[in-house]
DNA sequence: ATTATCTATAGATCTATAGATAATGC
DNA sequence: ATTATCTATAGATCTATAGATAATGC
């Protein structure tokens, strides 16, 4: 009864839409297979386990959070404005994919042993990204163009501050219904790169 | 049967340690039948619900939270001290409550519903800290003594970055087991605080 | 009389599977 | 023959309550 050819993967976009909107202990097989337009047996057919079907959505999430911070290539430009470049691509990436944090930081707080499989392979990146980074740094350091600062701490700053802009917003949008405009991220990526120049400033 | 005397306070107590150490929805009314001593029955002969248990509970937390950023004290000092003071005095406070960062991020995420009730309370407290600060800031600012900056974006640049800082060292314990020592408090600190008089530096 | 406590269980919810049936590809 | 799909349900889990019983304070 091939008609559809791809239920398949139906039940991965259902189960992709849902474990982002709801999370994974709030959304049921019947409604992966409703919104696939099956039954839930098939959801068992097909990928056995929930938690099987969840591994595989929350793995490529990871994995894409993961690859666009760590990835960010050093293109034929000065230093800082590397950083305001850093700092805006990171931003876009989160505003293009706005479920994807408050989505993976629950998922993470809710059973923390989830994440342990992606700490080796997070480890892995960060440690070439920073290596790269602290290189930078030292070159500019000794030039005498920027101060003292670890590359870690750096990173995290910016990831951090960029990550909360948008976990503050979904928590405003639930209180007040408030969506994210234009100039709110603008204020926020204006202040951020304020401040990160600063941090940097000898 | 008054034994105890006490049994209602057992619950709660039990129900708290539960709670905070598991979050709401992996703690059933049976673990903290078992821990404060009693029958289950108990515990919805007390508190009807475990919902209502939870309640009392998170509002408690949440109120410890926000008391203890937004009372912050005026006292007789330079700014750049009072910001120091500040940023130390608020990261203690985390400190000495380890499970209280990520368990309230956690439920929030959760169900940010249950977050509302407690949004009016913090918009108001709130604002009268950033009113005060607001008033500091312009005070040294005509002075010459600081940039220019919104007391809402450097009040959310010291509570983000300590948060960040209890909700990263909660994920490398589940994956590495490393439980933070004075050093790292220390180190993370120093990095703060200059990030800080940097972004205020005139 | 009232309050505290216990046992037992109804009822809701959900995952996962067994077993039947229909479609498909050799 | 094999693969896809459906119906029906077993089995697990958990909250909340009914109903019985024991303790306590008048």
């Amino acid at each position: 009864m091939k008609k559809e050819e791809k239920t398949e993967e139906e039940i991965l976009l259902a189960a992709e839409e849902l474990f982002l909107e709801q999370g994974f202990a709030q959304t049921t097989t019947a409604q992966i297979a409703q919104r696939a337009g099956c039954n839930s047996a098939l959801v068992h057919y097909y990928y056995r386990t929930k938690e099987n079907l969840f591994a595989r959505i929350f793995g490529s999430k990871v994995e894409l959070m993961l690859r666009n911070i760590f990835s960010f290539d050093r293109q034929d430009e000065t230093f800082p404005e590397r950083v305001i470049r850093l700092i805006t691509a990171h931003l876009d990436f989160l505003r293009e994919n706005p479920r994807l944090v408050p989505f993976v930081l629950k998922e993470i707080l809710f059973s923390p042993e989830r994440a342990i499989p992606y700490a080796q392979e997070l480890a892995q990146a960060r440690g070439i990204f920073l290596q790269h980074l602290e290189e930078d740094l030292q070159a500019e350091r000794r030039a005498g163009r920027i101060s003292d600062i670890r590359g870690e701490a750096l990173l995290n700053l910016v990831i951090t501050q960029n990550i909360s802009f948008f976990i503050l917003a979904s928590f405003r949008r639930a209180a007040t219904g408030h969506i994210l405009e234009d100039a709110d991220y603008e204020a926020h990526r204006t202040e951020l790169i304020t401040t990160v120049l600063a941090r940097l400033r000898p």
